[in-house]
DNA sequence: ATGAAAGCGCTAACAA
DNA sequence: TTGTTAGCGCTTTCAT
């Protein structure tokens, strides 16, 4: 690879300053149209590309933005379980995981849609379990603004970099509000759920499973608590404060079952749980939702295609997405601004694990 | 967001050089250990953060690569239309497409993964049908090297931007093998999937479904010409050269049917075309793989998904992603050698669309 | 082992 | 309208 041309020789060619060159092409309305002609056809026949390095130093902005997720390498095994439609033993390693497209990219596409639509380059970055500093500083180093999914990296780093960077968090809240962030109305969205379930179903007992440990759960939970609440009734006591596994919900399933205690729903805190717990109660030989209704929450794509498929309240996720570019860009361009937190729509997705009929 | 900290101010911190600042972290064992920590604990102090673009300047790359694709909205409902099992109507406008991860997505991914692995940053950049040039260059200005996938950008651009930092092509050869690129063994599996049909299926009448507009379709073609003709079999003609629509695969499958005509098989070019046909049979009424067999070839999920599941080869897509990183450092490294063609291995993976039963 | 200094290619005052 | 020029922050010889 020749070393390209630079505005010098582009301004030689064309026999101008090479300042003309760059006014040609950051205003090209400041020069006059026989210049600007010269300049561009000598860029063309010289295959004159602009540094985007030394863009970046001049102007002391680089154009481009950052999205930073964890490395999910989902084990899939345990969601498609749930679907007895669907073989379930992977043909080979490269299928054992990702079979559908997982929140977080569903997310990112809306990123990068609206970064291309407002003029910014994407750069994504991958942690892992030892993302080490450096590799961090080097993305941050690259960007204008960051966007960073819930524990995707140290909240030491974090901070370091929003001292340097515009930061918006998807979801969760850190950093204590110091940083731009959307959010989704999970309250009312649980809200819409536990209606449907006492209105639509009569159900009177339901059982909350998830941990509350994001913000997000807790949201949900108080959401579900509340809304009983208001019906007279009493929402089931949480069964642990972590996460739940498959395992976990498991035991929980057999023990209430046992026990002859189960509740006539149970409400879960994601559909990442609900199609686990789609799983245990299939396996405990308990008919959803003949026996007992399931819910989830979140909108991922495996719940539609899950048997009976999930009831749940999805959350707009390209809207995230592409919330997030413009909270980023935003704050780039208004610095000052105090912290903005954007909550959007969720919408309640009726399918048939609550007990409705298919379509 | 205040001007962050630079070589200066960490030097001037630490007591040294802005060029003992720069060797602590380039080159650690250049610098004594007493030097390197207050270095490193004046950096740590301040928050600072390497500027991408000062650094890029100065050596010349800018350590990061570049993937460029085709904005691809796919339209969801034809593929799902095939499965009879799964919910048709989309239930709002965000779950009208991309339902299930695309082939693109899954070769993304693997780039990701080898590029984070080999240190180096990635910008996604998005081509629609109207890409301006600008745009691209701008691209092309950000990073060492590019990997493009077909029909992402035309060619004169691509031309241009390979003129000065390497390109790899994905799939297709469109500049005249200037260029590295990964492919398939698009014969073999071809083949493998014919010999498949002819041997256990004892089937003899097979008809090729799918444009000829790609080197890949090209290449499956003839891996089926060929095969059939070891048999001393003559595989039908095509029906057209160009693209096939759902619409084009419903008259093609229409007419067939009247003329009492219908092949044994449909042998499809893509996983798409055959999710298509599929749709198109059990719309004529006609029963797979009862009265006619269908494959594909690709290997995306959706066609696991189908009812039947699809019969079809599978590419490495995650493997193609990293060998396409492979090939960029590499050039990167050794600008002169000679162009590469990187074939990898594709896999048959039966299902039930070709008469075998599910497992 | 460390420092001085010359760029890297571009932008943006400021002049002309 | 166009040219001059001083940086932007970092790397990298070349001295010391």
């Amino acid at each position: 690879m020749a070393k390209g041309p630079t505005v010098y020789d582009v301004a030689q060619e064309a026999g101008v300053s090479i300042a003309t060159v760059s006014f040609t092409f950051r205003q090209p309305d400041r020069v006059r149209p026989a210049t600007r002609e010269a300049v561009l056809s000598a860029a063309r026949s010289l295959g004159y590309v602009p540094s985007a390095s030394a863009r970046g130093l001049a102007r002391g902005r680089t154009g481009a933005l950052g999205l930073f997720a964890f490395d999910y390498l989902i084990d899939s095994t345990a969601v498609a379980a749930g679907r007895s439609d669907v073989e379930s033993p992977p043909e080979d390693p490269n299928e054992s995981y990702r079979i559908f497209p997982l929140y977080v990219d569903e997310i990112q596409r809306g990123v990068q849609l609206e970064c291309w639509k407002r003029g910014y380059a994407l750069m994504v970055g991958g942690g892992n379990p030892n993302t080490t500093e450096t590799t961090l500083t080097d993305i941050a180093g690259r960007v204008d603004g960051l966007a960073v999914f819930p524990n995707s990296l140290p909240q030491a780093i974090l901070e370091r970099i929003s001292q340097r960077i515009p930061v918006v968090e998807v979801s969760e809240t850190l950093l204590n509000r110091e940083l731009d962030h959307v959010t989704v109305d999970n309250f009312g969205g649980m809200r819409s759920l536990v209606r449907h379930l006492v209105d639509v179903h009569q159900l009177t007992d339901l059982q909350f499973v998830g941990g509350l440990t994001s913000s997000d759960n807790r949201a949900r939970w108080s959401g579900m608590a509340a809304t009983l609440t208001q019906y007279g009734l009493t929402p089931r006591p949480l069964a642990q404060e972590g996460e739940f596994s498959r395992e976990d919900i498991g035991n929980l399933v057999s023990s209430l079952h046992a026990a002859g205690a189960l509740p006539q729903a149970f409400v879960c805190a994601t559909d990442e749980e609900a199609l686990k717990t789609l799983d245990a109660l299939k396996d405990a030989g308990i008919a959803v939702p003949g026996t007992v209704a399931v819910t989830g929450f979140d909108g991922i794509v495996a719940g539609k295609i899950a048997r009976p498929a999930l009831t749940t309240v999805r959350q707009p996720m390209e809207e995230m997405g592409r919330a997030i570019v413009g909270l980023l860009i935003n704050r780039i361009e208004n610095p000052e601004q105090a912290p903005v937190a954007q909550e959007l729509p969720v919408r309640l997705v009726v399918r048939e694990s609550c007990g409705c009929s298919a379509p």
